[in-house]
DNA sequence: CATTTGAGTGCACGGTTGTACACTGACAAT
DNA sequence: ATTGTCAGTGTACAACCGTGCACTCAAATG
């Protein structure tokens, strides 16, 4: 007797080798669609599926076989596209980091960065579109394996020292020592990301809703910046 | 033939139906000890087991049987404890937070609570002999499972209003509005619980040092602080 | 003393997990 | 037209999981 079933309760025929289309569900009638194509959809399928999965649970909470059986293939197939379940995180982890960098390059070409209100503007609106991967990001950022900790603490360090470049062209903050601006940088950005969390926690019951998360923020980060402007650089 | 082996593969013969003994193990050769301490030990020791078994993994990604065997004692045995380890882990953020009450009352009765150097001391002590439980508390608060997630959540509520109280009593903020000694007081709380985590990755290959972890907060805080002093209260 | 209590035991179960292995068959390249 | 590639398949297995059940036997109770 076999020892799993899948997804084809009705197939486990004789002989019933199985057509290969059975993955992922053709989207549009007719169209011939490339191996390497057709390899992407899955691909994409297992990613988006796992991070679908992650919406209650933490990524080692959930299984390859899971993630295989939501993305329509079996199992083993898995390793067609990833050596290993970390290794799909690593990706997730890089993809999520992407976004992140995509975000504060939209922010710096906003009409002067010293706008918090703008900044927090462009924040809401891409933790709304991309929720699942800042869920992700936020779920393993501190709980997860170690190596996905490492990757997500290295990247989180390589965005503190881009905004440190970005401050120190700001009008007061020339004359700032480096070590001043990484400080208030690191500042700026443990704010935003506590804005993140509190994000993807609103409007739940028994959490702020988000038009007060912002105001807060908002306000967190005048707070911050009125600090700077009385701040002595020389020390 | 038996399903599990445990900790006693010599002595599967016959009828061996076990010494009662053999959990946790006995400390000091001849107490009595009563039923009572004996049932309180082999309780502590699975909430400690499970926080050791925590060092590299979430809360759920230890099992049931990992935590029994820890402590010395059958998979089925962990139910004269605890109904579930949902309970357990509930338990485990009672006792992390009574820790961070308790750091909180210490900072308290400090000479004058503005002095935040002295405050940090504190926190950098309490997180050093209660690594365990401070690691816990900063892997499952957005990582774990919804339940223990909100019971952090509300713990650490708690946690804000108690510092907004204080904060509403020094000097030059009795004019403050209680929203705005709020927001301040969650920017603190978040900026300290960076600390922790700093601190729990502190000395480790690639992270900052705790001195440096240490000084850069204190600076921080202080930029906060010099914020607080130019915030003008009315809005 | 005899009796009750309950922490701990051992076995068994049905389920899930990761992964090794040999396979198939549609597409791509020759 | 023949051949090769490789995403996907089905089977199998050993390990682990949570938990139900009937048990033991030292300590607590009377």
């Amino acid at each position: 007797m076999p020892d799993d079933e899948y997804e084809h309760p009705e197939m486990t025929g004789v002989g019933a080798a199985a057509n290969t289309l059975t993955a992922v569900s053709q989207s549009t009638g007719a169209e011939p669609e490339s191996r390497a194509a057709r390899k992407e959809r899955t691909r994409k399928a297992l990613l988006d599926g796992t991070l679908e999965l992650m919406a209650d649970r933490s990524f080692a909470g959930v299984s390859l076989r899971e993630i295989a059986r939501t993305a329509g293939i079996v199992p083993t197939a898995f390793y067609r596209h990833f050596a290993s379940i970390e290794e799909l995180g690593v990706v997730l982890v890089e993809e999520g980091m992407r976004i992140l960098r995509q975000m504060l390059r939209d922010a710096r070409r906003t009409p002067s960065t010293k706008s918090a209100g703008a900044s927090l503007d462009i924040l809401v609106r891409q933790v709304r579109t991309h929720e699942a991967q800042f869920r992700f990001l936020s779920r393993e950022r501190y709980g997860g394996v170690p190596e996905i900790r490492r990757a997500i603490a290295t990247e989180m360090k390589l965005f503190v020292s881009e905004l440190t470049v970005d401050l120190s062209r700001i009008d007061g903050l020339q004359s700032w020592d480096h070590d001043d601006l990484e400080m208030a940088a690191d500042l700026i950005v443990s704010t935003m990301f506590a804005v993140v969390v509190d994000l993807l926690e609103a409007d739940r019951p028994g959490s702020r809703s988000e038009a007060e998360v912002v105001a807060r923020a908002e306000r967190q980060l005048r707070l911050i910046m009125l600090g700077m402007s009385g701040w002595n650089p020389a020390k």
